[in-house]
DNA sequence: GAAATATTCGCAAACGATTTCGTAGTTTAA
DNA sequence: TTAAACTACGAAATCGTTTGCGAATATTTC
């Protein structure tokens, strides 16, 4: 009793045949208008709830789109799987969602698992780890759409969709420059993201077209230990040639440099300025509060929803192109980099 | 080509029956060492995998395991996911996450898509406008196994996983009072959730103990409109016998008790003290930093998936037993509650 | 050496939906 | 009046697995 009833058991109750029911259901033109009446109030009646699993094996399709992120306690990502739902359940889609913890290994068993299809498609943001990508070549070259976004794959040609990283980086590394920062440090996670790629050269033409030659001591690869990299940081800012400004890649390395301030006896602004790509809800509410820019990570979800909602549900529709989507983010100034 | 070669094509290639093969590959004693070998050595070359949709209509069961939660956008949700895929991920299961949005409609309409089998069991934590529960028993009735945590539903009689709440707020309401509030505020997202009614009872509880009067004006029910919940604060605090403590049932109302105390050129902890649950990552970075009541967040997660995976693969187990476990939650004392 | 027992595998029926094809019965056209 | 066309439905195949049952061969037992 665990499942409902099923089709033919439905058809049963109505004497008529499971093709008729079914057709019936679908809306089919072959079938009257009564009798369309009658399955449907009984459908109702009866709770007819289609088995998914059988559609799914005749039709060849799951009606369920794979999303997999590098980790779950990170407001971008959340806010960018919000977007994404808002979209997809609209058209009765249903999110399977993983998290490889940054960890290459892990995005490879969950690659592999999503090879039977599973899912329909695929929207990721890959691991900081990632630089083999044959796992994620195996899955495009079996033909399931795959959409890249913020952490993309250059070498897969299908859409990806990310924000003006280079512009924002380049903007944010001249506030500041104009705030009389001379020594400026960049923070990354891992050289291999395309993310840090973008912004890394932001940060380089920045320094270049303001006049400030580029310390490559200063260009620091942080790991997924907080506590490391707060040590890390720490040691920078204790050296004698100590940056006087930092951007911050990605949010929990300006969060490790708050942390590590902190320890140092050190003030932002007054020693350091931060600024940061970040998507926390209450940047603000630091000490000092925090300037930051934000991608909108919402409108990306919809926008890769869309995409793949299109793809998915009109017939014959071509691959997706293999296409750079930019959307642009925002620089919010706050007491972090501001002189006083 | 979209999949791979079924299981008949691959006995085909064998020269086998599928049955032979399926029973191979199932590891059954019925089928000799050196055809198992045969059979296993072709299916990794083909790279056969097994149609997940066949499976589950054949053995009706899916492997997947739906989560419900009422928003992504916080840590302790996004915490216990992690723990959750941690223990689920190792048995071959999958995650099917749905945000409610602390929409009841919409927790309706999600639950109601949970009937036809899609998953093998539901984990949820309820939205704080489920009061009618009816959508929740029709699950339950189904034979379902669902499991509530956090925020939970007393009336479906299953497992359900919860913190310590009531002592948790106790006993923050005492420290409070230690430290010298006299009018303490409780703040709650809604009356209807199980946790505020144990930490509102923790709360009146303390007072009683500690000789103070409770005073109904300072038990405020909040909204969802963080704006709408920091105009409200902040008109409670403007007012004449205004409170010089709070105790926040959620993270997301401390956080706009700071924004509100901002505004209103109080100061914390001199003017206010407050306490939260909260699992934020940063407690120690907002000024000042913030005393929290912190929930074994990812526990709780693993705790949940331990109990259903053993339901699930064991054979012949009993349903979830009408029982409510109980994890500790830890008070860290912070500057938001010490008197300087 | 015949009978009993293991061993190893194939046949075919499920699971529950969709869809191709076929066919009564009715209406239209010539 | 008869052929053609249309309407409304049913029978059966199909998707890819698993499994009960039967059967062929090999091995053991008396």
């Amino acid at each position: 009793m665990k499942n409902g009833i099923s089709l033919k058991e439905l058809a049963s109750k109505l004497n008529l045949a499971p093709s008729t029911v079914s057709r019936a259901l679908n809306d089919s033109y072959e079938i009257s208008e009564a009798t369309k009446k009658k399955v449907i109030s009984m459908a109702e009646h009866l709770n007819y709830q289609p088995n998914p699993f059988a559609r799914s094996l005749r039709e060849n399709k799951s009606k369920t789109i794979a999303v997999i992120i590098p980790e779950r306690i990170n407001n971008f990502f959340a806010q960018v799987i919000d977007g994404i739902e808002s979209i997809t359940s609209e058209h009765g889609y249903h999110l399977l969602v993983y998290s490889t913890h940054e960890d290459v290994e892990k995005e490879k068993k969950i690659v592999s698992l999503l090879q039977n299809g599973r899912a329909d498609a695929i929207v990721m943001s890959v691991s900081s780890q990632t630089s083999d990508i044959s796992h994620l070549k195996n899955l495009y070259d079996r033909g399931l759409p795959i959409l890249f976004f913020d952490r993309v794959c250059g070498e897969i040609p299908t859409t990806k969709f990310i924000t003006n990283d280079y512009e924002s980086a380049f903007e944010g590394t001249r506030h500041l420059i104009q705030q009389g920062c001379k020594r400026i440090a960049f923070l990354m996670l891992s050289k291999e993201l395309s993310i840090t790629r973008e912004r890394y050269r932001g940060y380089l033409d920045a320094l270049k077209k303001e006049g400030i030659e580029a310390d490559s001591n200063l260009s620091i690869c942080c790991s997924h230990q907080d506590e490391e990299n707060i040590q890390l940081i720490k040691a920078l800012l204790q050296s004698s040639d100590r940056p006087d400004g930092i951007l911050a890649s990605v949010e929990k390395l300006a969060l490790s440099t708050y942390h590590a301030v902190k320890k140092n006896n050190l003030s932002i602004p007054d020693d350091l300025k931060v600024i940061s790509f970040s998507n926390m809800s209450i940047p603000n509410l630091l000490n000092p509060s925090l300037t930051t820019i934000t991608q909108p990570a919402e409108a990306i979800g919809q926008e890769c929803a869309k995409i793949l909602i299109k793809k998915l549900t009109k017939p014959r529709q071509p691959d997706l192109p293999n296409e750079v989507i930019s959307l642009p983010s925002q620089l919010t100034i706050r007491e972090s980099t501001l002189v006083r």
